[in-house]
DNA sequence: TCTGGGGTCCTAGGACCC
DNA sequence: TCTGGGGTCCTAGGACCC
């Protein structure tokens, strides 16, 4: 998918729509996860700190992700993957192999990329949002055939081209070499992918040892035989956080960890799963970042063991000089079975008595943070329903009030409200389909909204919008909802 | 006001075992 | 009697990916 995050928001907020949109972490420590392409053009990049990105285009719109949707919409993509083969493997939410030959698909050029354009056709149809294609006969090739089809667009590698392709090209071009192989390489006097295959084998593990040299050889001389592999079984589930302000009271450190544990074990619950390593990693004030770990004698998914095991690693590293980001995670995961049973009751045991004397301070004070009224952040880019607007999005927030636009996928750019902070008629929402479903839809000649609309009771957000949006915004002639997203650039005050 | 959060894989040293 | 040779497991750190 095309810068992902960044299209799913602009596909969602018709008024950002050919405009710089940047999605990430909006605090003073964020990083950009993903910028559109009109963002791109300010130099905006993935992993650049947000406040730099800032810098460079103050007038973006930057907003929290909302992954709910994002994996809404992968599921759909992935799902029109599953019709080509059974053997897609994901890399991400936005990315994933797919091997055609175990999809049946005839061995030719044209078959491939008739498949490939229609699959983009099928994607656009059924998110609204674009995705790129890369056709090769290995995974590398075509990660690096679709990287040049984007965005928007598709490209095949043809057998017997690749060496003649991929030679020219940088060797950060190959998956796997990053800033610090490049510039041992470099150093090495080698920066294309030529160069790197002409270095030799022997050469290339005496720089980047064994198994990276060996790999990177395989790939520069195009030999990559690495099957596609649907299901992988994780091999860790893990939670961190990176504070606003380094930690320094030691208490509130230990709290911090209890609820990463907490939120940690959630998640390896969720997956069904128990492991038997307990690591925690520590990022101190200077970014200089350390892990510790134990191994219980049996694998868990109980939070007290976690906890506790969490607590005992913590004891061993001086946090004095301020802590920028803890994180909990468990590894060695196994899958729930009855053998397992036997060492979760021992572990559970050993867990018990450890946890007797700061068991009082463990989940009764975590309930009471729970249960304490936090106050309601209002994140820019979340959803909102407004008791009498409708749905929106928020827009920004401070000092007390909080500015939501009142849009939806499927309308026009909508016009900004704003509301105190507490507005009892402020909900948080949740996010809306980038495509309206078909019992959705008005009628088709653009008649007045049928009342009360078949199906389930969610009324439909257009016939809501219709009042305030009559007061006038451009782009909206008042009458209709019926239009498509036009998918063009709207001009937005 | 530099540098997220979720992962994977690899290396290297020490303990331990046969 | 100076020093074997594998193998596995554990721990810590680091590169890399999206």
């Amino acid at each position: 998918m095309d810068a992902f995050y960044a299209s799913a928001e602009q596909a969602a907020k018709p008024s950002l729509r050919g405009k710089p949109v940047i999605v990430g972490g909006i605090g003073p420590r964020g990083v950009v996860a993903t910028a559109s392409y009109e963002a791109r053009v300010f130099g905006i990049h993935s992993a650049m700190a947000t406040a730099q990105a800032r810098r460079l285009c103050p007038n973006a719109a930057y907003l929290t992700p909302r992954f709910s949707l994002y994996r809404q919409v992968s599921e759909v993509v992935m799902s029109l993957l599953r019709t080509l083969s059974p053997l897609v493997e994901p890399l991400s939410l936005d990315e994933a192999f797919v091997d055609l030959e175990a999809g049946g698909v005839e061995p030719s050029t044209a078959a491939a990329r008739a498949v490939g354009e229609r699959l983009r056709r099928d994607i656009l149809a059924a998110t609204g949002l674009s995705g790129s294609v890369g056709l090769a006969g290995s995974k590398m090739l075509a990660k690096i055939a679709s990287e040049q089809a984007k965005p928007d667009g598709l490209v095949v590698i043809e057998p017997g081209t690749e060496l003649e392709v991929l030679g020219p090209m940088s060797v950060r071009a190959i998956p796997g070499v990053g800033p610090a192989t490049a510039e041992t390489l470099r150093r090495a006097g080698i920066t294309t992918v030529a160069e790197t295959a002409e270095a030799g084998e022997d050469e290339l593990v005496r720089l980047l040892g064994k198994a990276h040299g060996t790999g990177l050889y395989t790939l520069a001389t195009a030999h990559d035989d690495r099957p596609v592999v649907a299901e992988r079984d994780a091999k860790s589930v893990s939670a961190e956080d990176t504070f606003e302000e380094d930690l320094t009271d030691r208490t509130r450190v230990q709290l911090e960890l209890d609820r990463l544990a907490d939120r940690c074990v959630r998640r390896l619950r969720e997956a069904g799963r128990s492991g038997r390593t307990v690591s925690i990693k520590v990022r101190r004030y200077d970014f200089s970042t350390l892990t510790r770990s134990e191994t219980l004698r049996g694998p868990t998914d109980e939070l007290s063991v976690v906890r506790e095991a969490a607590r005992r690693l913590l004891e061993g590293v001086d946090t004095t000089s301020g802590v920028r980001l803890l994180g909990v995670g468990v590894s060695g995961l196994a899958d729930y079975t009855q053998e397992d049973l036997f060492a979760q009751a021992a572990t559970e045991a050993a867990g018990d008595t450890a946890s007797a004397e700061p068991a009082a301070a463990g989940p009764e004070a975590d309930a009471q943070a729970e249960a304490a009224p936090q106050p309601r952040r209002w994140l820019p880019g979340l959803d909102v329903r407004h008791a009498e607007y409708g749905a929106g999005w928020i827009q920004g927030s401070g000092v007390g009030r909080v500015t939501v636009r009142f849009e939806q996928p499927w309308s026009a750019p909508g016009r900004v409200r704003t509301f105190a902070v507490d507005d009892p008629a402020l909900e948080p929402g949740e996010p809306l389909p980038l495509i309206r479903a078909a019992w959705d839809q008005p009628p088709e000649p653009a008649a007045e909204p049928s009342p009360p609309s078949p199906g389930p009771s969610e009324p439909a957000g257009g016939a809501e919008a219709e009042g305030p949006r009559a007061a006038g915004a451009p782009g909206a002639s008042g009458a209709s909802e019926a239009s498509e997203p036009s998918g063009g650039g709207s001009s937005s005050p």
